[in-house]
DNA sequence: GATGAATGAGGTTTCATTCAT
DNA sequence: TATGAATGAAACCTCATTCAT
């Protein structure tokens, strides 16, 4: 029941999250999100210090909830080659989950979000790090376990496999060209499927 | 010696591309492009109809390098995989080196540039397209020998390379957290090969 | 007592009209308007949504005070040549008491308006208009009751009066000059009779 | 044959009376007068002192022009109110015949001019009090010739006149609403009658 | 005579933020 | 909690004018 009745500050974040997932940050006025929410400009200056304040806070839940999806899909036992891609797999579908149920905020942090302002960056920094610092562990254990090559290359192969889901993830999200009104196409399973794939055998594999 | 008087124009240009790729749009005002330039901000209106309209034009003429970068590496003949291989690194040369060589402009066009405005949006799409579309042909053709199997699933794997390779580029020159004063520790010949064997082969691969 | 305190929106109102009236549109600023008022050149911009919006705004209220003035000296019933002189009479009367007290629209109206914009140049030929018709119709009256001759000159015969009347007032409230600070030297009453004298009997007449 | 070429200094003289007269003094742009002249900007101030200055010149033989117009029409002798028709009407044919040659002049004069810049207001008031003196002087003459009653209402009479001329002038040349592209609809002799009709026997005269 | 380039001063408007209630 | 009204600072842009050639 509590449910039912949002209080304003939630609604101002509802919409500021919305409106820059659609327009970008500096594009979004605070008059704009006042208007969205159905308050007073002086309202949104009771509920938060200010516009970066509000991007901030907005900004810190989606981190919280992201990290959460990106170490909840990790599993630690990995014994063959096919327990890796199952591995990742697995992985893959909660983090393709959590993203298609968080559009907007994807949308900030995989291209609205950058050029907002050097604190905001660094948030998006963080975000990302996260996501790049679960891959690389993976990556390293197993080549700990033998199941990989090449140990010095890890970095680089890390950014690789980084890029490819990070990139795809927006490209699946909102298609060639960030669009918000793009429907995914590509079921959640099928899609982490073929991305396993690749980044285990790349263009040629099986 | 000619060489030495650059006109205003084009100092206001190459003023306002570092300060975008360094600051973003919005952060960067007319003042402080004609700060830099060392001319007055009317002579700034005599040259350009207004910023965006000088902005739109900094990305046509790096959307024309680009694009010509772009087709320069790519080359036809495929008899082998090892041809695949050997045509994809070179063509990788040639896009690494003109990205190692403009800088700021990638630097725009891999996270700077978005959210400037729906002009701006808009022009980066295209040049990212071209990349995109460049990989799709060369995936395809590679089906149509016979060197790839799955002509249905095209998209995806033209998605998966795109964004292996684009990620990766912004990785190697700004480092994680697009930081301009980052610098690549990886020379051009070597992640073009690595780049390379990932796709083909996956991080399994030889 | 609730009389005393105005709100800022009619007092930038009214700044505006007097400036506007002394000095034009063009030459009068939008900072000359708030340093009169009192309030800061945003507060300007809370109420208004631009300088040329206060400006149409300006002149609709003026002008549905002058249709209203024309239509109440109206009146209809005629039977004889001295009913006509009498009608004009008491109409050029409200006319007249009008422009008097509405100096600063007036001025605005006849001389410092023109050139503003072509949307305000629309509006005051939009009053204009209405004080035409006003007169002409009238006349129509007068050629159909048969008291004046001539149906076909209607058009021309509305024209010389109305411009007789309108450039009368112009001069009787500002001189020839356009002068602000002028004062009228004939009542009201006076003017009045021998306007509608000339009217109907020019120079030669009794 | 000198008449062949127009020289800089006339082109730009002509593009300024026409645009002017069509959007304003302040609505039109230096930028615009040499781009209609098709000279550079730096040449009107090799020519002209400023855009006041070249104003003022522009005023100056328009006044003149005038004022011979004006003068040129006036004939002494009065013996009848036959003759004072007569004369009147000759008068206006004259004056009408001008205007109708300068149609951009009369634009200025009439509506476009005022509110330009405090000089340039003088500048119209002076070509109005010459216009306005030569009718008064007429209808003194008629009174001290016992032809008109009343001396001691010369100036109200005269500002009537005065009046009705400029404003049908201004009717019959642009229309209500000043409108440049209007064409006047009426032939100079047939207004002249009408006018001077008017002036002397009201609408109820002969 | 003429001009491409440059500019100082200042214009309108925007916007995040605060005040008073 | 909430808001109508107000505002300082600064943004983009304009325009008459001048400089250097």
């Amino acid at each position: 029941m509590s449910k039912e009745i949002k209080d304003t500050r939630d609604v101002i974040l509802e919409c500021a999250l919305r409106l820059f997932a659609t327009k970008g940050y500096h594009l979004t006025k605070v008059s704009d999100i006042v208007r969205e929410s159905g308050c007073a400009q002086a309202t949104f200056y009771w509920h938060f210090k200010s516009k970066l304040d509000m991007t901030r806070e907005l900004f810190e839940s989606g981190q919280h909830a992201m990290v959460a999806a990106i170490d909840r899909g990790y599993r630690a036992h990995v014994a063959s080659t096919e327990d890796m891609l199952a591995n990742t797999r697995a992985w893959l579908i909660d983090l393709l989950t959590f993203a298609s149920e968080s559009r907007y905020f994807m949308a900030l942090l995989l291209a609205k979000g950058y050029g907002a302002d050097p604190v905001i960056d660094t948030a998006i920094s963080g975000v990302r790090a996260a996501l790049y610092e679960s891959l690389r562990r993976n990556i390293e254990q197993a080549v700990t376990l033998g199941m990989l090559r090449d140990l010095d290359k890890v970095d680089v192969r890390a950014a690789f496999v980084y890029h490819t889901i990070e990139g795809t993830i927006g490209w699946w999200l909102f298609g060639h060209g960030h669009d918000l009104a793009h429907q995914p196409s590509i079921e959640v399973q099928d899609l982490a499927d073929q991305l396993a794939r690749y980044e285990f055998f790349g263009l040629t594999g099986k």
